[in-house]
DNA sequence: CATGAATGAGAGTTCATTCAT
DNA sequence: TATGAATGAACTCTCATTCAT
């Protein structure tokens, strides 16, 4: 019943519009969206030009269902991670963290998040799904996490809690530092990710300064 | 004598630069390089076509200058902050950060910073200047803030002393999230840079729980 | 087999290609290199500017391809002149050069000469080829023509066999000629041609006045 | 009166009009009518592009005039050849011929009359006034001369007496060879001056082959 | 008179989109 | 369904001509 052959036709279609896809998000991915070339991606695809109008309206419309596609299987990824929390906090954001590093930023993956910072502000609607089904999903797992640290008495109660942004932007930055500097001056990845979670673990006042007492 | 009547050619011509240049860097911010049309940006600027060629030899070489116009007074700010620090080191910081929301985040100089990251890859000579003249310096300013802070038993020796990027990281995230999604979900700019400094200072790890004791 | 049907893509292609060409050489006949356009010439064609650019890389390329299509022909022709000399070395002469009024300046051949002429500098590769495919063959086949007279005792070893343009020389002038002055002065070219082949047989000193003692 | 510090304003304007017609030559030669700039033009006479329209109307008329000074001294030089001839017709005649190898094809001259032949249709008037004042006269002296020696019983009577084009036809034909094909297959002009008098005075045909009676 | 900055029409070229096959 | 030749609007860039200085 869910064998793929009871639908050989639409395997087949499917087959060249995730082909059509990959090619799309590729040149997208190399040049932008006004610099890329139906003709590149056609190509890359294996596919006559006209067959890209056979399933994707017009380029922007190959453009948002591209990136889209790319979207997708990270959505999944983030929902999983909202499971119940348990173990240590600071464990927990380590894993997490860690992932954004391994998955993202280890990855082509990274190249997407340029594509959108780039593109977006013409791409309203696809800046939305975006926002709507990775960021705040993701943002909201990150405050759990972390409101689940201060019940535990394990974290302080910080005003990051508000702004979870600001517990994975170190790994923003590194991630498009990676595609823009890199070549002038590398950093090592891994030491890198150690700062970070130094950082915002402990921050950077000497413990014995601070308010022990509240 | 240092009236601009002595040089009226000159300053006519300076003029008319500057003019173009600020319509130049409109058009790329908001469009990107290959979107944006020179029919725009002469008009924008109020001269003819034509007079775009007078002074720059082509869409390319434009969009590098216009980048730079808005990049060189930045290199003297970051210049400036190069001086010998006294007081506190958290003092200090928090200040630079607050530079950099009140200076780039407030303004539209976060908007350079995005069209940089998109088209960056396809002007390498302009990253590399962008680095040069500013990143690296920012980002060397930065560490030596955070050295002091160490000499003076401010701070402690935190990995994110080899990584500065790790510091600024949240305000870098802070603009891109004004330009791509506070439309959706806005963000309170001055409580998120106190979460931000409080996370860079503090960390997440309740104090007492912490090895006081190594 | 040989049915054009067989291809019937090659031959439409093959087709268009000829109707640009054939368009592009009467434009730049007109109008020069320069100030030839691509609209008009495409407009010539009955296609769209665009597709001229399918099947050439550009105006250069085109002018360069019209121009050697109308030479090859010429080729053929000059190599079929080749041939194994008999009868009189005069008759063969008067043959070749009758055959140059004919079918040069008496069809529209003419007019890519003048404009070889005019754009042959800038266009060093077509003069090259014009050279070696047309003229030096063009030339070999009248010294060859020259010399049989010799060695039949009908020619004197005139120092024309070195330089075989002098004979030819008067139908080109009449070639330009036609082109640039008929409308103020229009030349006989029947009588034309007899005065040149006069001329180049029996040059113009009476007889009994040469040295019959050499 | 005559003296030319009587109008030092007409002479310095006459100066100029001069320079900016030899610049215009120069460039309208190696590039052809359309391709020349005016830009160009200015530059090589060293004055400012405006100055070149206080001149002259526009670019045609800047074209005609520069042609036309080239072709003036030209006229005076075919005029005083029709003087009463004396001596030997067939001296007369090599002396003629001879003068247009020293002082067209030995001179920068006859990069005009590739000109002429290149833009010539596009510039009837001008073409017209060549043809009027100088081809035409030039030929009824080439014509006068060999009426000359047929009445001194020195020549045949020629059919090339009508057409007196192809008297100098071959030396038409090494102007334009030393312009296109002399970098591939250079002519020795003297050897071929020789060979184009040789041809012009005996023609091919071995003497005693001829018609010794009339 | 002389200048040269400014103009803007017009050129070559590209490429998203269409459609006959 | 798939093709890719054809289209033509739109782009960048050039350059003859003008005109305020």
């Amino acid at each position: 019943m869910n064998s793929p052959s009871d639908h050989p036709r639409k395997d087949a279609k499917n087959e060249r519009v995730q082909l059509i896809l990959a090619a799309a998000l590729e040149e997208f991915v190399e040049l932008g969206f006004a610099a890329a070339r139906l003709d590149s991606i056609a190509e890359r695809a294996g596919v006559a030009k006209g067959t890209v109008y056979l399933y994707f309206e017009n380029k922007e419309a190959l453009f948002e269902e591209a990136v889209r596609s790319v979207i997708l299987p990270t959505i999944e990824r983030v929902e999983s991670m909202a499971v119940k929390p348990d173990g240590s906090a600071e464990a927990l954001l380590r894993a997490m963290v860690g992932a954004f590093y391994r998955e993202v930023i280890g990855t082509e993956k990274k190249r997407v998040i340029r594509l959108l910072i780039g593109e977006g502000p013409r791409f309203p609607k696809l800046l939305a799904f975006y926002h709507g089904e990775v960021i705040s999903r993701g943002l909201s797992v990150l405050r759990k996490v972390m409101e689940y640290g201060v019940e535990r008495g394990e974290f302080d109660r910080n005003a990051a809690v508000d702004y979870p942004q600001v517990i994975l932007a170190p790994a923003m930055v590194a991630a498009l530092w990676k595609m823009l500097f890199d070549d002038i001056e590398s950093i090592d990845l891994d030491r890198y990710c150690d700062a970070h979670l130094d950082l915002v673990m402990n921050g950077l006042v000497h413990r014995s300064e601070r308010r022990l007492q509240p």
